[in-house]
DNA sequence: GATTGTAATTAACTTTTGTTATGACAATTT
DNA sequence: AAATTGTCATAACAAAAGTTAATTACAATC
């Protein structure tokens, strides 16, 4: 159950099979499975224990009085969410679903169990959240201050090396199951200028875009043209690849 | 020393004496005075120890190859940061001055220390680190969102805020010692809006910023202008005032 | 296979924001 | 005291991005 997780933590350190198995156990007491374009945890709820991507994207998000809506981050799967949030008296933001997820709902208690024993572990998911934390920076960095081009192509870079570092690529190809409306609340851009920005993506031939499915011709070509610079996911050495149909 | 931390940790729950006691101990063991507008801490470092700010203003920010900056964070008096950054194998943003800092290097091994002791004291740090997450999320929905004088509206909210709460305000007036360039990084825009925008906020009425200096007439009023409810700063009941010189 | 709703595309036009340049002023340095 | 530098302010113009609206493509359902 906890492929996914495992596959994304060692990246960080290699793990004994009794971790592995631990956080097995762990992401199979409790699964929920939330449809499409749903809400997991709304703004001012209280904080509940640790979810656990296991299947599917999710979204965290904020919503201002007038409708405007920013996603603030990607879940993807392997992702766990709000690890030590419960200190919190209230979610000050809200988390959807953007295709249906299937996640873990680990208690705290089985939360504390996991890190008090093996530091391996307790490490390896402390790492899990700095990434989170460094890729919350990197977001304010691409807003803040590159173009529309290389907004977009920046994220685009970083979801699919997101998804690379967990298995879930084929190839230069992975799912995006994003609309140009998701995508637009996510890089600060409207809609209409998401397309345009898309289609300029498309014709310097970096990438292919349809249905579902996402093509990155040349994953360096795009990372020099929009400045990505993966250090900010701390996988380790890059190139490691873990596609599962490479050529 | 820690004066300002624990102010701030106040804020989330009570400490004891003894918590108070050891926070200032840990604060003394090694302090360093670093000058105005200077680096502290390097991208591709190897992160090292936990700094607290005592007294000055720092940042995190970003460079693209280009030049292009992005103020990331400001790190104020009582703010910790990089809580558990050495597991991560190399920092991937700098942290610079704004004004001439006083900080307090406090080793990993003392930081285990204090935390292993108090649970009270172990939470009101995760709840300092969690605060921080959340003023994070929320400049990437200010700068995705937001028109440019929400956005500066918003930032002056929250640096005025945050600093009422370690009690860095007197009266509705606290200190700015931001040139309009880094307020430019800070929130995505070029430094001559910044300007035209600084020059509308004054016009109706809602702020006075003059040399580093800055008043807002009614807070109130500059929230619901722009839109600011601090929720996600997680202080508790607004509206308790720490000022230290009120009428 | 027709219908419906959602998403993508495109165009025309407006607004916001960036760029470059310049002057005023104050703080520092020489 | 003179010169230099940094910051703030302002104007004129250019570029980027938003808005509205109409149209097309696509996918799901009946």
């Amino acid at each position: 159950m906890a492929e996914f997780l495992i596959r994304k933590l060692e990246h960080f350190t290699s793990l004994s099979t009794e971790d592995k198995h631990a956080l097995d156990q762990a992401s199979r007491q409790r699964t929920r499975r939330i449809r499409s374009r749903d809400d997991i945890v709304h703004e001012g709820d209280l904080p509940q224990g640790v979810n656990l991507i296991l299947d599917g994207w999710a979204c965290r998000y904020k919503t201002l009085e007038d409708g405007r809506r920013q996603i603030i981050a990607y879940l993807l799967p392997g992702d766990l969410c709000d690890h030590h949030v419960s200190i919190l008296r209230e979610m000050d933001h809200s988390i959807g679903t953007v295709t249906a997820v299937t996640l873990a709902e680990i208690p705290t208690e089985t939360m504390r169990q996991l890190t008090a024993g093996q530091a391996r572990l307790s490490q390896a998911l402390c790492w899990e959240s700095l990434v989170a934390a460094a890729i919350q920076r990197e977001w304010t960095v691409n807003i803040g201050q590159r173009t529309a081009f290389e907004r977009l192509g920046h994220l685009l870079c970083e979801l699919y090396v997101r998804l690379r570092a967990v298995g879930l690529t084929q190839g230069n190809t992975c799912e995006l199951p994003l609309t140009q409306a998701e995508i637009a609340d996510t890089i600060g851009l409207s809609v209409v200028h998401v397309n345009r920005t898309l289609q300029e993506l498309r014709s310097v031939g970096l990438i292919s875009l349809r249905g579902r499915e996402l093509t990155i011709h040349r994953l360096d070509a795009l990372q020099r043209a929009v400045q990505f610079n993966p250090n900010y996911l701390h996988l380790g050495r890059e190139g490691r690849h873990l596609d599962s149909n490479e050529a």
